[in-house]
DNA sequence: AAGTGTATCAACCGCATGACT
DNA sequence: AAGTCATGCGGTTGATACACT
């Protein structure tokens, strides 16, 4: 079937966003929400197709981004979600509270996969020091009140993968004005205490998310062939709990439950 | 100080998918 | 059932900042 263009491009403007832009698309988002970005640029006065303002939404302006470098527990839970996961980007954003699909879809592209490419010692060390962007940055042009740090992932954000992420602002809102308990990973025990839904919202993943190949593949080893998947994830939790150990004793992962 | 190479990241593009008609 | 629309996702690109010579 045949897909009409996004958007029209005659007229509409491309690249970098200014500030000017930015506080009307967050002006208009607080106002009205987003229920519908395909009409919000024009209804909002912006020159940008819905696409662009939804990109620029999600990646810059939604009031609960982190911003700033990544902390090495959030880049090692990236590689063992990736090995898990693949690149399925957006689903280990859900992972990480306050961190974007884009951003870590480009901190894996320009370090982490690195990290894992085996290299001599003395290329080990980085050659650069970290850019301003990599430093904390300035924070976007917000009309949002309250604090801007992450939020701890909610279901409805969890569950972005299969479910609209069409979050109001008011969401954001309440959710901004709770504890930044996901803001940074002050402990190990601060930083595994967020994954312990993983395993509840990852099994309700499972009802429409394809069922983690990577990681069904390796382990359908150890359980053998004749072990297949339950036909329906709520008759088997259990099956899914061992598949997962199995699967990161497999690959000598550090226990995530 | 200037030129060049490279790393980084914001933004774009095209496709997949689900909802709706 | 088929077509259209809207959104979400992952891959890719281009501008820019920075390191190196």
């Amino acid at each position: 079937m045949g897909r009409s263009p996004c958007c029209e491009k005659m007229g509409l403007k491309r690249g970098p966003w200014t500030a000017e832009e930015d506080r009307i698309l967050v002006a208009h988002v607080e106002r009205h929400g987003h229920s519908n970005w395909r009409a919000l640029p024009k209804q909002a006065g912006l020159l940008r197709c819905g696409k662009s303002c939804r990109l620029r939404w999600i990646n810059y302006l939604r009031p609960d981004i982190k911003r700033g470098n990544f902390s090495r527990e959030e880049e090692d839970a990236i590689i063992q979600l990736h090995q898990m996961l693949g690149n399925r980007w957006s689903t280990i954003a859900a992972r990480l509270p306050g961190r974007t699909d884009n951003e870590i879809k480009n901190v894996w592209h320009t370090h982490l996969k690195k990290r894992l490419e085996p290299k001599p010692a003395s290329q080990q060390a980085p050659k650069r020091k970290p850019t301003k962007k990599q430093q904390p940055q300035p924070e976007p042009v917000t009309a949002l009140e309250g604090p801007t740090g992450a939020v701890p992932v909610s279901p409805e954000r969890s569950l972005s993968t299969t479910t609209s992420t069409t979050t109001s602002t008011a969401d954001y809102s309440a959710a901004s004005s709770l504890e930044n308990a996901g803001d940074s990973f002050t402990s190990e025990e601060d930083y595994y205490q967020i994954d312990d839904s993983f395993w509840s919202e990852t099994l309700a993943m499972t009802t429409t998310v394809d069922s983690f190949e990577s990681g069904v593949q390796q382990a359908e080893g150890s359980f053998g062939k004749s072990a297949a998947p339950p036909s329906s994830t709520n008759d088997d939790m259990d099956f899914w709990l061992k598949l997962f150990m199995q699967a990161s004793d497999m690959q000598n992962l550090p226990q995530i439950i």
